[in-house]
DNA sequence: CTATATTGTGAACAGTGAATCACAATTCTT
DNA sequence: AAGAATTGTGATTCACTGTTCACAATATAG
């Protein structure tokens, strides 16, 4: 059967969400250009009229990852005004994205999308890099109002916050959902806000 | 040149000791049985006495991970009986451990040691389920002594110990030793002593 | 020292997956 | 509606990698 004739740019759209797909279910190493082809519904050698090639590919997928990053911050930043609230909200919107998602933590841990590819992989350092940034500002915003200790290091503080959901994330996909990753971040939430909120402010 | 002939056992080290290296210097992706041969000084179809195939060097690599992780937990054991110096010191042999040895992370979050071989991710997740309670179990016994709060999870707490080295593991490979993984623990420490440790006790 | 088992070697095989190309079908333009 | 541009298709090529096998070299046993 033929495919419907559609344009490039929906295409690629559809080709990078097969491809994120594909890398949740079966991991970067199992991404293959005729299985994305498969998934959206085209032989592979269409998928090379969208793009360059797999690499071309990767890069999309990559885009992708930074632009929901990007959303998910500043989505929070209008939410609240408050520093701790600003970072619970985010830390329940990644717990959901990641539930939803499983093949992103693997985007970044997994060495397959760039061995070989020494700027790919300053990319995504990049990526994670502005990410950590992002969050360092809420944390320096909330010391300055002082919701959030003085003593404790920005950088260190939103490298740990990302711990509280990293190995949690990759848990989940070890035990194909066979842990909560939902349910450890609302547990852990508190116990975080303990290290790092000035005890005058008490956190329900 | 002929490589000199070696036993079995011997050569089975070092082939798994390579193929550590391997993916420590360039990820599970590039993780061939050419790269590891050379890096072992024989011909690829040599590495065939001693492994019966790839996957069979992978198991290998497995159980190098599980019974380094184990060691660890036991020797901090050994060292002191106090609760949160055991994890103290279990956090700077890990730190160490994963600066020294960058493919780690890459064994437990990359999918190419693992896609299309359930066996095998079960494997991983057993190995990371077994080491986390492990933790887990440092945490309850100071619970009952009473160096550690009541009204965190064990389970909760030991995921959040690991989210302290695993996301600055993963930023130390990243940006290839851009990210001082020892300096980011050392700091991290006091913050999370705050969270689990009672009141009455102080840490330096 | 000789026989045997073990280990190493090179060549060849097979499967996979990315990429290319000429050609066909479809959509868009005018 | 006719021509041009775009998109889809199937066949093919190419490189890479894991694996096997007959044979050679080396260590070990008796």
């Amino acid at each position: 059967m033929r495919a419907r004739k559609t344009e490039t740019e929906l295409r690629q759209e559809q080709i990078v969400a097969a491809a994120l797909d594909m890398i949740s279910a079966e991991g970067v190493h199992a991404l293959s250009i005729v299985g994305i082809a498969e998934r959206v519904g085209i032989v592979p050698s269409a998928l090379y009229r969208h793009f360059k090639g797999k690499d071309d590919v990767l890069d999309g997928v990559l885009a992708l990852l930074e632009r929901r990053l990007l959303r998910n911050v500043t989505q929070v930043r209008k939410q609240t005004p408050d520093a701790l609230s600003r970072l619970r909200l985010l830390l329940m919107k990644q717990a959901q994205m990641l539930s939803e998602n499983r093949g992103i933590p693997h985007i970044v841990f997994s060495d397959g999308i760039y061995t070989g590819h020494p700027e790919r992989k300053a990319k995504v350092a990049e990526i994670m890099q502005s990410h950590l940034s992002r969050i360092q500002k809420i944390i320096e915003e909330g010391q300055q109002k002082g919701a959030i200790r003085e003593d404790v290091a920005p950088t260190t503080a939103s490298v740990m916050f990302l711990g509280m959901i990293l190995p949690a994330a990759v848990l989940g996909n070890l035990t194909e959902g066979g842990f909560d990753l939902i349910a450890h971040v609302e547990k852990a939430w508190p116990v975080f806000v303990r290290c790092i909120a000035t005890n005058n402010k008490s956190q329900s």
